[in-house]
DNA sequence: GTGGTCTAGACCACC
DNA sequence: GTGGTCTAGACCACG
C-alpha cells in the first residue's frame, strides 16, 4: 500500500492539490506502480491530519483522471497506462520548473548560483 | 517606475501573494531600488488583467511589512532598509526552493538530474 | 451667507450627504432661507477641512435637487419653493428619528427613558 | 439561536455595522445573553438579503471585539463579559444620540418637539 | 452543514 | 489621476 512517507503540508496551495501531486510525482518517480493500492480515505486523512471530505475530493479528482480506480467495497488501485508517466513528467517538470527557474531569475541568480542553491537543499536532506 | 515584465499569472497559488513574490523577488535581485515607484493599483490590475482590488490586497501587505509606503493621491513607493535583502533572500529560497527539491527528489531524480533539468529551462529563456 | 457653524464631521457616513443634510435641516429649522448665498466651494471646503471635490460633490446633488441654483461667474444661492420646507422636514426626521427610535426600543430602553436621555444630551449642548 | 426579527437594513450606512450595532443592542437590551448561538453567516446573510461576506465581515469584527466566538464547523455563540454591558450602552448611546440631537436642534426643534416627535414614533410601532 | 479566504466591481475621499 | 472601503460571489478546509 502507498505510503505518504515524507509528506509534508505546504501553505497556500489546497491541500487536495498536494494529494493529487504526491501521487503523480510518486507514479513518475516510480515508486507507486500500476496495481498498488491507496490507503483508505479515512486512514490517509488520519496520517496527514486533514480532513477525510478533502482527501475524499483528491481520490475523486485522481479518479476522474484515470490514476485510480475505485470499486465499492475494495481498496482503490492506481491505474498507470502507457503514456501515463511521460504526460506526468512534462506536466509536473514543465509547470513549476519553469516557474522556479522564472523566480530565480528574477531573483538576479546565474545558473550556476542556482544549481549551487539546489545542490546545497539537495545535501541538507541526505 | 516598477514594470511588471515577465510577471505570468501561475495558477493554484493566490495572485495577490505573486505579486508581492514578485516585487520582494525584484528587491532582492536589486532591479527594485529603495524609493522606486510602484505602478498605480489601477494600471497594475490592468496590466495583469485582474482585479484592482486583488492588487490592493497586494500593496496593503507589502505596506503592512514595510517594503512599500503609500499616501493618499501619490504613487506609493518602496523603502528598503539596511537588513531587508539579507532576510528577503532566506526567505524565499529557504521556502520555495525547499518545496522543489522536496518534490524533484520525490520523483526519483538525482542531484545531476536535477541541475541538468535547471540548466534546461534557463537556456530556453535566454 | 450660510455659514456651517456647529458642523461637526461624523463618521461612517459619506461627506458629502452630510454637507447636504446640513443644508436640508438648515432649510427645515429655517435658518437657510430662499435665496440665501453658499459659500464658494474652494472657502467651505477650506471652513470643513475637507477636499474641494467632495464639496463640488454636494453641490452637484443640491443643484440637481432643484435647492441650489448655480450661474457661472456667481455665487450659487438657495432656491426654497413652497413645498420644500414639509418635504424636507418629512424626509429628514421620518427616516432618521425612526431609526434611532427603533434603535433604543431594540436596546429595551422605555420611552421614558428614551425621553430623559434626549433632554440630557440637550442640556449638555446649551 | 439569535433571531434579526425587526432588523431593516438603512441606506449609507456600511451592513456590516448595522449588523454588528444590532448584535450590540441586543446585547445592552439582555435579549441576547452569553452563550446564544449566532446564526451561520450563510443563514443571515439569506435572511437579510445581502452577501456572506458582508456578514463574515460583521462576525470576524465581533470577534475581534471579544463579543463572539467562533469555532470552524460549529456555530459562532455570543460572549458577555461582566463589563460589557455598560461599556457598550455607553458606547451606543453616547455616539449616535449626539448626531440625532445635534441634528434635531439644527432643525430650529425645541426639546419638547423632539420628545413630542420620539413620542409620536414611539407609538407607530406599538 | 460550519467558518474562512480569494477575486471581483463599484464607490468614496483626496491630489 | 491617487489610495482606501464596502459589497458580492465562488472556492477551500473542516465537522
Amino acid at each position: 500500500m502507498i505510503s505518504f512517507d515524507g509528506f509534508v503540508l505546504e501553505d497556500n496551495v489546497p491541500i487536495y492539490l498536494q494529494i493529487i501531486g504526491y501521487v503523480k510525482r510518486g507514479i513518475v518517480a516510480g515508486s507507486i506502480l500500476d496495481g498498488d493500492e491507496m490507503p483508505s480515505r479515512r486512514m490517509l486523512s488520519a496520517m496527514l491530519g486533514v480532513n477525510p471530505n478533502t482527501v475524499q475530493k483528491s481520490y475523486a479528482w485522481l479518479e476522474e483522471q484515470g490514476l485510480v480506480q475505485s470499486r465499492t467495497g475494495a481498496k482503490s488501485c492506481v491505474r498507470v497506462g502507457r503514456d501515463t508517466i511521460p504526460a506526468l513528467r512534462q506536466e509536473l517538470l514543465g509547470h513549476s520548473l519553469k516557474t522556479m527557474v522564472e523566480a530565480m531569475k528574477q531573483m538576479g541568480m546565474t545558473r550556476e548560483e542556482a544549481q549551487a542553491a539546489i545542490a546545497s537543499f539537495w545535501e541538507v536532506e541526505e
